[in-house]
DNA sequence: ATGGTAGATTGTCTA
């Protein structure tokens, strides 16, 4: 099976990227974040054309919105609520070998933003859904549930997932109040985030490169914000894991780039 | 020096 997940930043508008991307690369299922419109307008004939005949929508107008899309039948499509907010940022479904739970954790604010809990509640907000999301999945299952879990955690954790750990101490995002919660997340059913499994710790990873930036490739300011981890019981199914960064200099492109995940189950 | 761009929406929030 392969797997891709991909922040889109409206579905609407980059429709045609998405028909181009699944074209190139195949995917058996897609996960997106930031779909950013209602279930009502999302492109739903188009994708039923290209054979993702399973869906699972969760969107709202303007803001975040998640989508699965499938070849393949699911059951039980779940949405939850995070930190008291219907606010489109994690959904699940069911396959026969795994659950899958596509994942859109707050930024927690951005440019000249501070780190700052007590004064930034954005800032705040992404560090209790952290917290709430660690928690959930630790009382809701065992290291030994198959489980995939993937999406913009908008938290880039190692050394080299920054293009200067030094320099992004301070910057949301690389923040020690982050890492060690997405940490913690990750320990709390030892997920394997298959970037550890796939790419060497001392390599540079990005899937993100900021809008601003007059010269993305250039400069190469990058962060890896978009993740793919699995639970124990799915280790010898992992075939590979490709981070598209060729995305990026396509025409209109988002700022994100998908992530491919291939399983031998 | 506190920038710069992008998207939804149409004044302003979010990223």
């Amino acid at each position: 099976m392969r797997l891709l997940t991909w922040n889109i930043n409206s579905v609407r508008l980059r429709l045609p990227l998405l028909q181009q991307i699944i074209r190139d690369v195949q995917p058996d299922v897609i996960c997106l974040q930031e779909t950013k419109c209602p279930d009502e307008v999302f492109p739903l004939m188009e994708l039923h054309g290209l054979g993702y005949t399973y869906t699972h929508l969760w969107g709202q107008k303007s803001y975040n919105g998640q989508a699965i899309l499938s070849k393949h039948p699911f059951t039980d499509p779940k949405t939850y609520a995070r930190c008291g907010q219907e606010d489109c940022r994690h959904i699940s479904v069911r396959f026969p070998a795994f659950e899958l739970h596509n994942l859109y954790i707050p930024s927690g604010g951005s440019g000249g933003d501070l780190p700052d809990p007590e004064t930034n509640p954005k800032f705040r907000h992404k560090l209790s859904f952290v917290e709430e999301m660690t928690a959930w999945f630790a009382q809701t299952y065992t290291p030994e549930s198959p489980l995939i879990a993937v999406g913009d955690f908008n938290i880039a954790p190692y050394e080299h997932d920054v293009w200067s750990h030094k320099q992004l101490l301070k910057v949301i995002s690389h923040t020690p109040d982050e890492t060690t919660r997405l940490e913690a997340m990750r320990a709390s059913l030892d997920w394997i985030d298959t970037r550890t499994h796939f790419i060497p710790a001392t390599e540079k990873a990005y899937s993100w490169w900021s809008y601003r930036s007059a010269d993305w490739k250039k400069n190469n300011r990058g962060r890896r914000l978009d993740h793919t981890w699995v639970t124990e019981p799915l280790r010898p199914a992992l075939k590979s894991m490709e981070i598209q960064t060729k995305w990026r200099g396509a025409d209109k492109p988002s700022d994100h780039v998908p992530v491919i995940l291939d399983l031998s189950a």
